[in-house]
DNA sequence: GATGAATGAGAGTTCATTCAT
DNA sequence: CATGAATGAACTCTCATTCAT
């Protein structure tokens, strides 16, 4: 019994330090981008030394990795499988795509800079996922290949605007936003055809 | 007339040089990017000493501009702004803008990497200006700010697909170009109504 | 209690790195100047990597600042602000100024190269402040402003002899210290009337 | 004939040079001080390239070297042998050495710069054999080196307070140098008993 | 003479990572 | 686990000087 509890211990220990040295990987990250930023001013903003992080992750680009995984979890949470996806208006569709990824790369401050980082593939490989998976169930009838090479396109899209969209706001940003979304619908209505 | 022609002779050694160094800028830029590339690497293959670079570009940035510079030039010397542009199917005008562009990516090995290096946004802004040009052809009745969102969106999409079109080759390549034109065609005969 | 002795253990370790790479900054500032001296030299005679070297340091001006430093409380330890200065013969507080101020810089090799360094003023206003209090007690109808003027004007004349004593040795340098002396002497006689 | 206009000619032209290169290095020398200036930034200031300078002066020191010959034989012009020395208030004598050197160093820019580098041994040498000369007539029994010693004494002293003379003006100016005089007077008083 | 391109060792500084404590 | 000292290669950039033209 002790045993078990210990171990619990520790595990909720190291799991809060790993939250803090994400959390702090965050917001470097956001600040400097994925290469400028530093293992170091990731260690002090988490406020522990360089050695102690060194000890959850193993290297800059894991800590990436593992921001990206939690960004995918998020998304994962906000994605709602059971939404209606045919006979519903197009417009609608990529509103329920564009607006959460939007909102959670507001939240998320470095998620615009991790989704453009090599080592965080998977967060543009879940979107692309989950877009994929959308199409497939509008059109059910498009090669797979294709569907794939269309929703690949469809996230390049997302991602280069992005940027443009979390540095605007106000009516800017709602003018970006419309733009993008302008783009998808325009480009996925072509497709569909 | 004589005495021209032997400061020619000094600047043409200088001149070559230049070019000799854009050329190795050109091949690390293009290997390693902006970030990661090294003014002592690019003084190395282009066969001089980094004091040589520096009598030339003050700084590593000052060579990512001059190489941008030439793309601007190149991209110059391909554009005929006498060609038709209204009264011609939009496929035809879209394959004008972007058939030059990816030919000049393809030839110019750093095209790709000076498209986003920071000390580039000529480029990026050149051929944004040039797309604007393009629409406020075609399209005279058009807004001119929105015009210019229009253009830079265009630029965007461009700018994102073409890494995956420039690693691609023969069929892949084909695909991602079609689906790059597929795009644009369908935003801006959105755009246009 | 057990506590705090932990951190001190390793604060002790960067303390010796610290005064063992003062000790060899002042070795190098002695031997070439503030200006020429390298901060590569400084590590490699402290026997440690440039790397080390700024992790204690954050420049070289630092180093010389921290060195300053380290005169100033040394100066500060020889003080005696008790010792009487009225009443007593000029010569006296004289001798009580110069002599230790030499032994000090005779000691300390890079006393004199740090005397000049512009990273050191507060070596200099130190010296100036407890000559300036030395006058203040000793002539204390003088005017604060002037008091300062000569204090500054004493420091400066110091410096400006120092090098020749200690460059010499011996009956030499008996020689320059009494012209030293004889000098103040002369200046502050003048001065105090 | 012929031969003798050429030389002639190519050896004013050669003048001409060195006197603009001098000027050129006067400012440098002037703004960033001897260690800090570059020669590259000298021939920049004269207007002709590296190479030229380096036609007429083996090295950055050996023009530093020349500038002190012209401030020597500025000093020269400005020093009257037949002066009376003897008979006269010391004030005088003093007025009479300090003022011209203080004019002097106030319009050629880089006389402090030069006082104190290395290369210009010269410099200082040439202005203590003035002071020496001076003391020689004035107080005829004193030991040679000890006037010597007195004259290099009573040159590190102008030296050192020279900078604040210069860089202050108007009221404070009249401070410091007053200041200067009073301890050289008092100095040389002593010093003459 | 004059030019300006060329040199290259070396400056100060950084940083991902390791390791003794 | 945590610390923070230690590493060292690599980075951008400089500059006195030389040399081909």
């Amino acid at each position: 019994m002790v045993e078990t509890v210990k171990p619990r211990r520790r595990q909720a220990r190291g799991e809060r330090r790993m939250a803090q040295l994400l959390n702090a990987a965050e917001e470097v990250f956001a600040a400097d981008g994925f290469n400028a930023a530093t293992t170091n001013a990731i260690a002090a903003a988490a406020g522990v030394s360089p050695g102690t992080l060194y000890q959850f992750f193993p290297n800059k680009g894991s800590m990436a990795a593992a921001l990206a995984d939690r960004y995918v979890d998020v998304l994962a949470e906000v994605h709602d499988p059971e939404a209606k996806v045919v006979g519903v208006p197009l417009d609608d569709v990529i509103n329920r795509m564009v607006d959460p990824a939007i909102e959670i790369a507001e939240q998320h401050r470095a998620f615009e800079a991790m989704f453009w980082a090599q080592p965080c593939d998977k967060l543009r490989d879940s979107v692309t996922e989950n877009v994929d998976r959308t199409i497939a169930t509008r059109v059910p009838e498009l090669d797979p290949s294709r569907r794939r090479l269309i929703a690949t396109v469809t996230v390049k899209i997302f991602g280069a605007l992005l940027p443009s969209i979390l540095a605007a706001s106000g009516r800017e940003r709602a003018e970006m936003t419309g733009e993008l979304k302008r783009v998808l619908r325009a480009y996925l209505l072509d497709v569909s055809d």
